[in-house]
DNA sequence: CATGATGGGATAGTGGCACTAACCAATGAG
DNA sequence: CTCATTGGTTAGTGCCACTATCCCATCATG
């Protein structure tokens, strides 16, 4: 497959292909000769993955790249490629623990976490990127006059707990590894936009059903 | 309150609330004299909600504007109004209805949604541009390999479900009608990235689960 | 009353980001 | 031979959320 042929099957203007290149976002053609290259299935896969998770996930390019690199690190083994991947993925920034929204947030946060069973690795969570973007989300809810306190966090921690062994099930039904990690990060990213609407949509059902049309 | 002090309680820039002003998403304060203006506590409520909308929910501008001028319309009754904000929020642009992706996309989102008992209000869904947004999503994650059907679909929609309740609890603790709507819209926006890290922490969980650390 | 701060209004500029267009010399296909 | 295509490079575009600056009519204070 040439370039103008990925160009054709992708959808994605050469001109864009080049930049995704040069952007380290898409490994390089098979070189052919010193002006021909080829491109193939895997370059595909690849380019169709970075356009759903700059178009679909809004994740900017830098992150994109973050994310692919660890995709692609052969060094790690599944579990930590699956964690960096995810990890490399959060674009808010860190919360100020000055602020008593913060302190209050991750306060009740840990409490909810001991509540669902996640402490035996409350540690590591606290570690994680996804944690400290919580705690700034949490408080941001807080800040706007919406607290949230554990007993009210705990429900929909059990709910998302429930979707993610959905998510793995998901995940173990792919073939090779990069595969697999490939998937996971499709459901991370690509996934969210679908519960988005699925939940907007259950909104719109559920209130009709209490107040009528 | 005069603009400066409306500056320091909010910590937004008298330059951007200007901008806001100038932009529809704020309304003027009460003319004390001809230079002078006078704000409240709803112009550092609706002020926080925007930034909120903005830098949490990622919405743009105009889509704010639009938002706000449904949970104003005093015109519409509470159940409208809720609707009417939520459909103003998606920014995604429509499927295209040839592609064979959108198309097998529709069909399995139609089976699902008469899975789950949604069905009698189908036609309403189909109208709604969440309904729209969802076809678009599920048809994305098709053309990347991770087709969707609807026996998959269904116990994340019951799932979605659970969490509307919740969310309709929550907002009918809100006292008056554009603090329950802008309630709702809090929780469809602000609460997203909650659920997203939810989801992720409980991913990263199961992945510990199962396959140690 | 003098003076410095504040207000609204208007206009132009900034910075980030995801492209996008254009050009180039080398090369390969028909 | 000739024309299209390649990788590489550079500069430009368009959008968007601000941000900075100016103007000058007040208003508050001493």
């Amino acid at each position: 497959m040439r370039l103008a042929e990925l160009s054709e099957a992708s959808q994605v203007s050469i001109a864009t292909i080049k930049y995704y290149l040069r952007e380290g976002l898409l490994a390089p053609g098979r070189r052919v000769s010193a002006t021909q290259a080829e491109y193939d299935e895997s370059h595909l896969r690849r380019l169709r993955l970075v356009r759903a998770m700059i178009q679909v996930g809004r994740i900017p390019v830098a992150t994109v790249r973050e994310v692919l690199r660890q995709i692609d690190d052969e060094s790690l083994g599944r579990t930590v490629r699956l964690g960096a991947a995810l990890w490399a993925l959060p674009r808010a920034g860190d919360p100020e623990p000055a602020d008593p929204h913060v302190r209050t947030a991750a306060a009740e946060i840990d409490r909810m976490l001991a509540e669902v069973g996640w402490s035996h690795a409350a540690e590591l969570s606290r570690l994680s990127p996804v944690y400290r973007e919580l705690v700034a989300a949490v408080a941001s809810l807080g800040r706007l006059g919406y607290p949230l306190d554990a007993a009210e966090l705990a429900p929909y921690a059990r709910l998302m707990e429930q979707t993610a062994t959905h998510d793995l099930d998901r995940m173990e039904q792919q073939g090779g590894e990069v595969a697999q990690v490939e998937a996971a990060v499709a459901a991370a990213v690509l996934f969210e936009p679908v519960l988005r609407c699925l939940r907007r949509l259950a909104q719109e059902q559920e209130a009709i059903r209490r107040y009528g049309l």
